[in-house]
DNA sequence: TTTTTTATCTTTACATCGTAAAGATTGGCG
DNA sequence: CGCCAATCTTTACGATGTAAAGATAAAAAA
């Protein structure tokens, strides 16, 4: 193992390896180290730990940070072991993405919940929209600016057509008609990609910092959530 | 030099190195080869060289494919050239995204000429918006999805404050007011990110395909344009 | 229970990338 | 002419994704 391949500091070294082996991978050959904080060579739910050490690796370093390799020693595990679970990078990032989008479908569906009217809902939902990209902000840009998707793996197109599907479904509801299944009105259609391009373009600008510039300029040193609410109270609140 | 390292299948291969250099470095010393198809040592314009190969490469190969050493290639020079012009890739792409928000603003300004009403105006320059993108969808990637940009440049920093203080100014030109220096009305600093985050959420939703489903429902088999075109009239043409 | 198969994980290897450092070349200035 | 500084090349190193082969343990089969 090359000296670079280690770990940069992990509180909790392995205690893996049958006891020094050298270049003859017989050496040792069935010294089980006590089982008590022994790491097994079977993980078990290694799959689903990938994806927490993802996450969590994501949202600590950005999308550049969240590479095959570091995830693998954020879960303790060799830098190949992702690779029978996800295949590629690819693999694993867009799995994850599937895991953002059903977080993100959870929180604007609980955001407008309540016994709300209908303009209020629209707004709650939309709010709830940026509110999640501001907290997950490495999720919301995994989901969002990342060539490396693959939407042909079922759990993420089905997640990204869940998110879609309640978009549309919000504002056909807010302007009182049905979707019908095999066309939309030209109306329907400048709709719906009217609030999904303002709520959306207006998440990336934020996250990318570009309306700090609008935000330090508002009067009484405003914030981004006033400006949202503002931008939205001029569009939601009449069609 | 690691055969790797060789262009992949360049049409024109390089006709340089005095003569089959081997590891001694002084063989063929002073045999300059026939002034007409030699490379010189010196470029004499590398810098403006690289930047343009910089942006073939990013439109052909996206953004990926933007590596410091696919635009020494192309340029046909050695990996480690661009570094001394712009010390880094972060120095190569926020040079070249300036190059970016220049042709981006021109265009703008150029689709805003003629005479044309108030509300003709802010729709020919959000139609020059996603025409800009759609037309040259890799360097849009990059002004508006690098994480690898240095605002600190000079250079990148005036065009995209050019390009910001053009959308402000033809806000407050479409509300027949003038912005004060020192600050905005919430009411101002709203429409101003409202407009531009519906443009941008629109360009960025439509360079990643994501209305691909809403623009397939048109009614009559439309195209991004028509919905582009209702979305803007919905919101433009009142207020 | 014992043996075999299979899934899971590790090791090794390689091409590519960014970047640093040292060497080579050339234009310019004394 | 000789030196210097700018420019470009070569070499080198660590990091990454990924392929391939080996090791291990769980599961299945006997």
């Amino acid at each position: 193992m090359r000296k670079s391949e280690q770990a940069p500091s992990k509180t909790q070294p392995r205690a893996r390896k049958t006891a020094a082996r050298t270049t003859s991978p017989r050496a040792g050959r069935g010294r089980r180290p006590s089982r008590a904080e022994a790491t097994p060579y079977h993980h078990g739910a290694l799959r689903d730990a990938l994806l927490e050490a993802a996450e969590r690796v994501l949202e600590r370093d950005g999308l550049p940070g969240l590479t095959l390799r570091a995830v693998a020693r954020e879960a303790g595990v060799s830098h190949a072991a992702p690779t029978h679970h996800f295949g590629d990078l690819t693999g694993l990032v867009s799995e994850l993405a599937a895991i953002g989008f059903r977080q993100f479908n959870a929180a604007m569906a609980a955001a407008c919940g309540g016994e709300l009217s209908i303009n209020e809902r629209a707004m709650a939902r939309a709010k709830a929209y940026v509110a999640y990209a501001q907290a997950h902000p490495g999720m919301y840009g995994l989901m969002f600016r990342t060539e490396r998707l693959d939407y042909s793996r079922p759990s993420l197109h089905e997640a990204a057509e869940a998110s879609f599907a309640g978009l549309a479904g919000a504002i056909a509801a807010k302007r009182q008609e049905t979707i019908s299944e095999d066309g939309l009105t030209l109306d329907q259609a400048a709709a719906i990609a009217r609030a999904w391009s303002l709520v959306h373009g207006f998440t990336m600008l934020l996250l990318d910092g570009r309306l700090k510039d609008i935000v330090d300029r508002l009067p009484g040193g405003g914030n981004a959530e006033m400006l949202l609410d503002a931008m939205l109270k001029m569009t939601v609140a009449r069609d």
